[in-house]
DNA sequence: GTTCTCACA
DNA sequence: TGTGAGAA
């Protein structure tokens, strides 16, 4: 599977992937803060980005505007995968899977949230839907 | 010309 | 999250 090598080869920088997935550069580091992506390092420190990150930016992208978190992201988004050995175990099924995954797990949390608000548990919506529930 | 980190009105 | 400063 040489294409697992390709798929998480860097090769862009941020410019390229902001207009490829429409995020700033702001978000984009912001979210490499909270580890939603882990793009590689240039000799200049510069972030060079893989077909894969990008692939996560735009689920990333997706999740936020559907109103979720940073850490309701976290929970959707597993990975964090320690680079090279990996690499062979991971084949294009396992990746699909992943991404249907993320999408009905997606439905699970938030269906789970909106049917049962638990006291002192932390929403992982954002904005009016979270406050509709804390009132 | 780009990107990086850090800090703040 | 936006934006600007200062360096690389």
């Amino acid at each position: 599977m040489s294409g697992d090598i390709r798929r998480n080869m860097a090769l862009f920088p941020i410019g390229i992937v902001m207009k490829l997935t429409d995020l700033t550069a702001r978000q984009i580091r912001y979210y490499e803060q909270h580890e939603l992506i882990v793009p590689a390092r240039t000799g200049g420190n510069q972030r060079l980005f893989s077909f894969n990150d990008v692939e996560r930016l735009l689920e990333i992208k997706n999740l936020i505007e559907k109103g979720v978190n940073i850490a309701g992201i976290k929970q959707v988004l597993n990975p964090v995968k320690k680079d090279s050995e990996e690499a062979t175990v991971i084949n294009e099924q396992t990746e699909s899977k992943r991404r249907e995954m993320s999408d009905s797990q997606l439905h699970k949390i938030l269906k789970r949230q909106l049917l049962e608000k638990r006291p002192g548990q932390v929403s992982l919506i954002q904005g009016e839907l979270s406050r509709f529930f804390h009132k």
